[in-house]
RNA sequence: GGUGGGGUACCGAAGUGGUCAACCGGGGCAGACUGUAAAUCUGCUGGCUUUGCCUUCGAAGGUUCGAGUCCUUCCCCCACCA
C-alpha cells in the first residue's frame, strides 16, 4: 500500500499531523475526510488543495469522503478571517452545495470497488438537533478554557473586530462533524488547511472523550504565492472551478501566468506528475526560463483535471491565436470559434451602431463603468480589435466590426472580451 | 445597564466649519521594460450628458450662506465595569 504521507510530505502537502503514528496507522486502509464551505456556488482553485489531498488518499486506497458544510455554512468559520462573516441565507446555502457537490464529483472516484468516495452534507445530522440538545450533547464536553486558547479564537479577541459567540461556536459544529463521520463512516483522519488545525483537534478530543476512540488531523499549508497572496485571484476574481463562473480560457492563462518562483511547488501541489518528471522541468527553466516550460505543463495539466481534453483544447487554442499573432485578418468565423469560452456579450445591432466604445465597453462587461474604460483608453491599455483605442467617444459605424457583426475589445494584454451583434 | 474609545472610499489610515470627491500607504488596473515571469519606473483607482453637474465620510434629523468636520436621536463595533 502506498505511503500517501510520504506523497503528501514530498510534494508540499504536509504541515503537520496530530500524532505522530499517524503514518503507521496508515498502513491500513481507513477513511478519511475534508470538509468544503458553501460560500460561493462552485469551488475556487483555493479548495484545490483539499481536492487534491483527498484525491492522493483515495490513490493510495483509502476512502475519502467531502463533507459540504451546510449546517456550518451557515454560522461561518471564523478561521483564517479577520472579521465577522455575513450569513449566508438558507437559500443561498442550498443553492452553492448544489454547485459544489457537482465540482466535487468530477476528482473523486465514486465507483472505485474498493475506497468509493461519499459526499455527505453535515445539514443532515446538525439541522436536527435542538438548541438544548446540542448543549447537553455536545456542549457539555468543550472546556471554555481550551475553546478560547484555539487560535482562530484568539486573533479574532485581539482584533477590533471581535468575535461573535455563532463564530465561536463554530468549533463545537466541526468538532461533532468528526464525530458523527467517526460513527457513521469510519473516518479516522481528518485533512484540512493549517487554519483548520484548532477545528481538527477539537473533533479528536471529542472522539477521544466520547468514544475513547483514536482519530487523527493532517494539515496542509496554506499555498501562498511567493509574494505571500493567498493563491487563487486573478484581475481581483476568484478563479473557479466551474465553467460558467471561470473560463477554459481564463482557467488556463491564470496557470500560465504562474511566476517561476512559485511554479515548481505549484507542480507538486495542484498535478499528480511524478517528482522526477517535475525536477526535469525544473532543470528545463533554469537552462530556458523564458520558454515558461513548467508553466505550460502545469496549465495544461491542470486545465485537463479540471475541464477534460475538450476544456484544455479549447484553452489552448485560443491561447495560441490571442498571444501567438494578431487578430487582424481573422474571419469573423474564427473569432467566434475562439472566443466561444471567452467572455462575450451579444448585442443588438441597432443598439450597437452609433453608441460609443466606451458604451459598448460597459455593455460587453470590459469596466464596471464608463468612467473606468475611459481612463483605461487614457492610459493606453484598451484595444479594438487589436489596435489601441486612442477615442474612447467615438461613435461607432458597421465598419468598426469585423465583417459587420463581431469585435473584439482588449484590456492590457490579458483580457478579452467579445461581442456579437444580433440581427 | 454604566463609563470610555470608535464607525471615512476595496483595506489600513489622515482630515475637527469653506481652498474636500476627501492627504498618505497597501491592494487593484493600465503603460514602459520583459519571457503572458519577477524586479523597477510611470499613470489611474466616486458617477455622469465632463471647462460643469450629481451622489458619497454608520443612519436620520437639525444649526449654518456653507458640515466628513458642530448639535440631537438612533444603529453598530471595541475595552473596562455592573
Amino acid at each position: 500500500m502506498a505511503n500517501v504521507l510520504e506523497t503528501l510530505r514530498a510534494r508540499g502537502l504536509f504541515e503537520s499531523a496530530t500524532d505522530e503514528g499517524l503514518g503507521h496507522f496508515l498502513e491500513r486502509p481507513t477513511a478519511v475526510y475534508a470538509g468544503f464551505d458553501p460560500t460561493s456556488d462552485s469551488l475556487q482553485v483555493g479548495n484545490f488543495v483539499a481536492i487534491m489531498g483527498l484525491a492522493h488518499f483515495q490513490r493510495a486506497g483509502h476512502r475519502p469522503v467531502a463533507l459540504v458544510g451546510g449546517a456550518t455554512g451557515l454560522i461561518g468559520d471564523p478561521s483564517g478571517k479577520t472579521a465577522e462573516r455575513v450569513l449566508l441565507s438558507p437559500d443561498q446555502v442550498e443553492k452553492n452545495l448544489a454547485g459544489i457537490r457537482e465540482n466535487l464529483s468530477r476528482f473523486l472516484d465514486f465507483e472505485d470497488r474498493q475506497a468509493p468516495a461519499r459526499i455527505v452534507n453535515n445539514y443532515d445530522w446538525i439541522g436536527r438537533f435542538t438548541y438544548l440538545e446540542f448543549l447537553r450533547e455536545v456542549g457539555k464536553h468543550f472546556r471554555i478554557g481550551a475553546m478560547l486558547g484555539r487560535e482562530s479564537v484568539r486573533k479574532r479577541l485581539e482584533s477590533e473586530a471581535g468575535l461573535s459567540y455563532a463564530e465561536f461556536s463554530y468549533q463545537l459544529i466541526q468538532a461533532y462533524d468528526f464525530l458523527h463521520l467517526f460513527d457513521t463512516e469510519g473516518v479516522r483522519v481528518q485533512i484540512g488547511g493549517s487554519d483548520q488545525w484548532g477545528n481538527i483537534t477539537a473533533g479528536i478530543e471529542l472522539i477521544r472523550r466520547l468514544r475513547g476512540g483514536e482519530a487523527y488531523g493532517l494539515t496542509f499549508p496554506i499555498v501562498c504565492d511567493s509574494s505571500g497572496q493567498k493563491f487563487g485571484k486573478s484581475e481581483g476574481n476568484a478563479i473557479y472551478l466551474d465553467a460558467r463562473r471561470t473560463s477554459y480560457y481564463d482557467f488556463y492563462q491564470f496557470f500560465i501566468r504562474t511566476e517561476d518562483a512559485d511554479v515548481i511547488r505549484f507542480l507538486k501541489i495542484f498535478t499528480f506528475l511524478p517528482l522526477e518528471e517535475i525536477a526535469g522541468l525544473e532543470q528545463e527553466m533554469r537552462r530556458q526560463p523564458e520558454a515558461r516550460l513548467p508553466q505550460r505543463r502545469l496549465a495544461e495539466e491542470v486545465t485537463r483535471m479540471v475541464h477534460g481534453d475538450r476544456g484544455l483544447r479549447i484553452a489552448e487554442e485560443a491561447s495560441r491565436v490571442l498571444f501567438g499573432g494578431s487578430i487582424e485578418g481573422m474571419s469573423a468565423e474564427d473569432l467566434l470559434a475562439i472566443f466561444a469560452h471567452v467572455p462575450s456579450a451579444v448585442i443588438c445591432r441597432e443598439e450597437a451602431i452609433g453608441s460609443t466604445v466606451t458604451e459598448l465597453a460597459v455593455r460587453a462587461g470590459l469596466g464596471r463603468t464608463k468612467g473606468e474604460v475611459r481612463r483605461l483608453a487614457q492610459g493606453g491599455g484598451l484595444y479594438w480589435n487589436g489596435r489601441r483605442m486612442t477615442e474612447p467617444e467615438r461613435h461607432l459605424g458597421v465598419g468598426d466590426f469585423i465583417e459587420g457583426r463581431v469585435a473584439v475589445l482588449r484590456a492590457g494584454k490579458k483580457q478579452f472580451h467579445l461581442i456579437r451583434l444580433d440581427g
